[in-house]
DNA sequence: TGCTTTACCTAGATTATCTTTGCCTAGTAT
DNA sequence: ATACTAGGCAAAGATAATCTAGGTAAAGCA
């Protein structure tokens, strides 16, 4: 009956890079957000729709993406996200400090070497 | 007035990892597990005690760890943390998820390597 | 005496993610 | 016609992890 088990589908606090970095390369609507960090990470990292959506309101919210309704290719009503100036900025900065954590963490994690 | 703003202490969901293998190399008392990773990162990471004990008694109630009571050698009374062998596969097993994670996340934000 | 450091711990708030559910539309199969 | 599937948006509630803030206490020093 157990399930799933301890599969985890992403990093607490990557998400919103993650979202911002894809939006750098070209403005999207929600679901193919998800859709491309799915593959552009080989399958690795999935997005929820449920963790998407809310990140979407808190990236809205902070205007580091701005959103308008639309048409898909597949005729379906949309809504697009584009990465504002100001995301662009705090995508920066969020590499940053990502990358200072990650280095922490590589030296507790190996911390033998000179 | 505003003061610290952003910063961030740690990544989240890498506590446990960190604590794990800090006791990897040998066993602790809490407050001792907080300095030294504090220490092993280059002052990268900071682990807060509200953060600490919290995630001790996690790992205690999955018998990753095992704690006793001592005395320090600066005469305080203090618990001791060791790692069990239940503890060290978890850790092996974290270590892994960890690098799956990272390397989604690697893939995501630099998508342009071939 | 009082201050600082070391050391333990908990309660509550905050935040992020996941699970679940709901709604709607277009295309396709029966 | 009807049903099913995929695509699409979103909110509600649960769960989990971290942080803020506090409280306890003992050792050592001024």
């Amino acid at each position: 009956m157990s399930k799933n088990e301890n599969r985890r589908d992403l990093l607490p606090g990557t998400l919103e890079m993650l979202i911002l970095q894809t939006l750098c390369r070209s403005a999207l609507h929600g679901y193919a957000i998800a859709q491309d960090i799915q593959q552009a990470s080989g399958d690795l990292l999935q997005i929820e729709e449920g963790s998407l959506y809310p990140a979407l309101q808190r990236l809205l919210r902070e205007e580091w993406v701005s959103a308008e309704w639309g048409i898909s290719a597949r005729n379906r009503r949309v809504r697009t996200y584009r990465l504002t100036p100001s995301g662009r900025k705090q995508l920066k900065h969020e590499v940053t400090t990502f990358g200072r954590l990650l280095e922490g963490i590589a030296r507790v994690m190996r911390p033998l070497e000179s």
